[in-house]
DNA sequence: GATGAATGAGCATTCATTCAT
DNA sequence: GATGAATGAATGCTCATTCAT
């Protein structure tokens, strides 16, 4: 809202693919100015359509609330998330504990890079948690790394995998977030993130063989 | 993503220590119920006021607005950390490592003791982060963190001293925060704390002889 | 005050006879259904139009304006009363004063019937009331019980005739409304029914030889 | 709102008697004030605060929502109305049935007088309609004539003379309601009055034998 | 110093109506 | 003719802060 450190963000050119009408890009897309810009606090429908070039009643037509589109735009972060997550920890042709250092890598920059909007983001949470939607995101990622700890551990029992993959995606995210708020550098950041791999892998390494 | 809740937040007893006058101390406490009982959207001078017996033109005497309410809860908080973490991690009695899974763990359960009130704080963050104090307060918790890394890795160069310590109490707010927004169950909990006490003696282990 | 519910106003199957359009009368049809479940609060042009499976466009291309829709509805319900009253008033087969008991009832029964919905039309008087075609209506009714007073008081002074009328019809709708309003059981409906068709025909029988 | 015709009203100097604060007093009057001027369409908490000489946000420091408001000033209308019976009904100096004439007679007149207000207010009736409170009002004004009616017919049945209250008052306001609502002239009011007083006087003495 | 009444900008949301396609 | 997306004024209500008493 204020400080804070504001590298890279920008527009946040998000892909915004086929979305049904260009109408709903466009709100989306104010809506992330808006949060960036004006912080979660001012974050008003009448602004975001006023950003959006577009009136408060069409707004409605297309967000039955305030909080929708706030947990759009967090919806579409997880989704992005839950990609790259898959991206990488998939990705046979690179060692197992590579890919999860280079996992929580990316996602440390990413968080970084659109810190801004993150932390506004972030703020608003108290008007959307505890959605079963966001539920439901939350368990799609973690999915996604339980199958990398599948992969990872197959001799662990299972129950040890499941827990592993909700600390990892817990602490993960829990920093991502945490370093967003903070006005850290990118090389503190990198620092940060090689770090928390090293600790992912020391751990993974100590339950590898349990049974 | 949420299992149980914790078993209601007691009042907060906290000892409220000397503080210059009483009518502080009550509308401290006040606030304290207003934010574990109304959350932070329906954190409002008059319920502080009114909860705490005073009017509300006494709370503007002793507090310039509200989030210096908020703020003074909060810095409260990083207090009783610090003084948490000193009793803990300087008790010379117990081994090194010991302590640190120990401070974890003792971190992880006030903050799961206390969701419901360190939610409704955190949800008020943005209204009153990045104070100056707030940075001050942050940086006696790493303090306390820093001497025990300089009492458990005498060996290691002084950056790696300051990165460790800076990076576990970075891990460990963060996922204290993230564990007290998912209503988890206790045995969650300290399965979580201990998870991450383990990673933080591995990576600590690993950087003992580091030059 | 109150006591009991009519029992669903079974969605008013009214003929609709010929109008122009089936369109209209959809629209119609809808909006009687919009009123007696959503009431008059929330009877919007959309959900009129939505309810009926036309546009809202189409809907104002044969209405000018909500209220036209209400006033139509209102129009058809004194329609029915005028047909309703000539029915009675005028069956020469029975006793004059009991055609007149029986009116009354007939009147409140349907009332009492469609409550539900007629309470919902009556709130929304405010929007339609004054229109000269609502004057119109309640002329061509008082009209009906007028011939009735003609008939039945062939001697007294056509200016008492005339109250007489203007009279009955005056108690008798006013009273009826208040019935709707206050959901009274069936037989609480009756009995006033019952008085007050006593009432009148006490009266006519003072009037009767008067000069 | 439009049309209507208005004699008396004006500002009704209404007594006000000992109300608390002015304040609420000044709203209250304004409150009537924008009901007979703009009608219950426009009756607005803006409004009503601006015509009062006072900010919205005082105007809720009195009264929990628009529609107490209105419930307050129909309160005051029950309350006199309830007066008004009890002075002319208990006044045992007049003949019993001559009171009863003479009860619907100033009570019309007064309808009559404040036509303007009062058919404001009824409009809006969906406002605050099935309040609690708003029965009791009624209930208070039934008993009031119930009072009359074990005066006047001290040999009836008990249901009878219950009944015959209920009827009275049910005839009585609802008819008074709709003598405000049609812009009549003072003679046709009272005329109005003296034919709804006989057809009282004639169905109690219909009834004051019967066992 | 203490009080709490008063302020009024600010916000989420609805809905009658229009008009480009 | 039909459609339904777009408009934006209007509304009820909240709450941080001030200041006269």
């Amino acid at each position: 809202m204020k400080t804070q450190k504001p590298p890279v963000i920008s527009v946040r050119k998000r892909p915004l693919q086929a979305r049904s009408t260009q109408l709903v890009a466009d709100i989306l897309e104010a809506a992330v100015r808006v949060l960036a810009s004006d912080g979660a606090r001012h974050f008003t429908t009448a602004r975001v359509a006023e950003k959006a070039g577009v009136s408060v009643g069409s707004l409605y037509q297309y967000f039955p609330n305030k909080e929708a589109i706030l947990f759009r735009l967090q919806a579409d972060e997880w989704q992005e998330t839950r990609e790259l997550l898959e991206r990488i920890l998939a990705d046979s042709t690179r060692p197992q504990f590579e890919r999860l250092r280079g996992a929580v890598q990316a996602f440390f920059l990413t968080e970084w890079q659109e810190s801004e909007f993150r932390v506004a983001l972030d703020d608003a949470t108290p008007l959307y948690r505890d959605t079963p939607e966001a539920h439901e995101n939350w368990k799609a990622c973690t999915r996604c790394v339980l199958v990398f700890m599948n992969e990872a551990l197959p001799q662990a029992p299972v129950e040890d995998r499941a827990f592993a993959a909700d600390m990892v995606m817990t602490v993960m995210s829990a920093v991502g977030e945490r370093i967003s708020e903070q006005a850290r550098s990118e090389s503190e950041v990198k620092a940060m993130a090689v770090a928390i791999g090293e600790m992912f892998c020391a751990y993974l390494e100590g339950i590898k063989y349990r049974r």
